[in-house]
DNA sequence: TATATACTGAACCATATGGTTCAGTATCGA
DNA sequence: TCGATACTGAACCATATGGTTCAGTATATA
């Protein structure tokens, strides 16, 4: 049921451009914090921090709840599999485009043997 | 010899947060293209080509050589391992973390178990 | 040599980002 | 009930992003 919209991509490869954001992860896989602990670990306002934890939730990657006057936000249980799964398929082709140059590279270079030290550059 | 500045990650995060610049890699993963190519595959003038080109340049997930009029693009050859690596660390310790929270639910289940019913929310 | 091609750079535009301050509102605790 | 705490929202700021147009420069090609 996971929506594959484009967006969602973008939204979470630029949440994740950001390394206050990233230490906000970092820190989240630790423990839950309220906003103004995270604040406080980033040398931030709360309402700086407020932005960042926002621009983490519109990627799904945390979520937060308000009990009474504070804001809990923790991990999205969903956290990265998309992204990991972008990136893994894109390595696994290019890969297979880097063997592919590296058979013809090969085969160049058996080419060239016969009579060595043509051109160097 | 990779340098593991912390803005390296920033560059090439925020070079995959844009679909076109996603397709762009897509693309060159089936072959080198020209900035003329790919302006064409994607609509746009050669000029906005030329900028995204530029981020994925400086995000070192594409590499570009010019040869006479033509400057060709073509991926990386490193393209990617770094990204790859922070994501799986990242998946890795927060199931760690989801999996604890596995085992509090759990307990807090067997727990519950006598006097079910209780709280449906 | 003249023309077309391929790129480059500067300038501009609208919108987004990453931060701040300031002025609230809501809730907790003594 | 009063003060401190925790957040929220609006407004502002500088800079970045994603695009354009226009005016070049350099290179192929007829």
């Amino acid at each position: 049921m996971v929506q594959y919209r484009p967006a969602q991509l973008d939204f979470s490869f630029a949440a994740l451009s950001d390394a206050t954001r990233r230490g906000v992860l970092e820190q989240l896989s630790r423990a839950d914090a309220s906003i103004t602990d995270l604040a406080g670990k980033f040398h931030m306002t709360l309402t700086g921090m407020k932005k960042h934890v926002a621009v983490l939730e519109r990627a799904a990657l945390v979520t937060t709840e308000k009990a009474g006057r504070v804001r809990t936000c923790r991990l999205a249980m969903r956290a990265l599999e998309e992204e990991a799964a972008w990136i893994e398929r894109h390595r696994q082709l290019w890969s297979a485009r880097f063997d592919e140059l590296d058979k013809i590279v090969e085969h160049l270079k058996s080419k060239e043997k016969p009579d060595a030290r043509r051109k160097t550059r």
